[in-house]
DNA sequence: CTTGACCTTCCAGTGACTGGAAGCCCTATG
DNA sequence: CATAGGGCTTCCAGTCACTGGAAGGTCAAG
């Protein structure tokens, strides 16, 4: 399979496959022409890539968790581990995305949005206070 | 003030201080001795910086922000405009994280996390199926 | 006069791509 | 058989908002 084939298969572009090659995740062969050439393997593990970003796994994360897929006598805990910590970091983002949405929900509701230029956000913003 | 004051009242880096005048967001004066001098309207923009900064206004949305603030003749609906679209950016990227949390959970919930290799969270990232 | 805490500039790195340029390769059509 | 197009290659630069570090100037205290 040629790169634009794969690209369709796994659902990520071509360029993210390339990349994925430079910093070693996969290793596809190479045609006589110089063409990457990826076997059902390398497909198979875009896919999971692509599912473990999609998750919001870090590059990093999703090497050791290739590494552990690949490992036979992997222990499921280290797996759990590192799902936990990154749902842990996960609901960290929430809660701080949630304050920031809460603030911000409340100065723009209390703004008129009108032609006038007064306006309790920039005062927010400008004081601190409410 | 020199920078570390300023630093400290406005609870930003010296370095985001430093690089906030690289992007023309402020510009202090200088000393004969090369030093920046802020002013207590530096101060108070970088106060503006921090807080815009901290419910997650880009860079470009706090120059906007700064802009309108600073012109008395703005219209809040410009204001409330920019703040509102900030906050459906803010409130599509909690569905996101939500979603991903969500399905994490999940998969670390039904994964044994003990020393056998059988682990769900792989078997989901590998084949996409639960 | 020295020490140590400041301050300065400049360069490079972060994460995970993404865009674009320059150029080679392959297939199909006129 | 020439060519047009689409796909492939590499390499470089840019994204965003800083952050770390090196090399060196400045200042106040002891």
């Amino acid at each position: 399979m040629n790169i634009g084939d794969v690209a369709q298969r796994a659902g990520l572009p071509p360029k993210t496959i390339r990349y994925y090659e430079d910093i070693g995740l996969i290793t596809p062969l190479r045609d006589t022409n110089g063409y990457r050439l990826f076997r059902e393997s390398d497909l198979h593990k875009l896919a999971f890539l692509g599912r473990a970003r999609a998750l919001g796994f870090t590059i990093e994360d999703c090497r050791t968790l290739l590494a552990l897929y690949e490992d036979n006598t992997r222990a499921s805990a280290d797996v759990k581990d590192l799902a936990q910590a990154h749902l842990t970091k996960i609901e960290d983002k929430i809660a701080q995305l949630q304050s920031m949405r809460d603030t911000l929900s409340e100065l723009v509701h209390s703004c008129a949005g009108d032609n006038r230029p007064d306006c309790p956000i920039l005062s927010d913003l400008a004081t601190g206070q409410h």
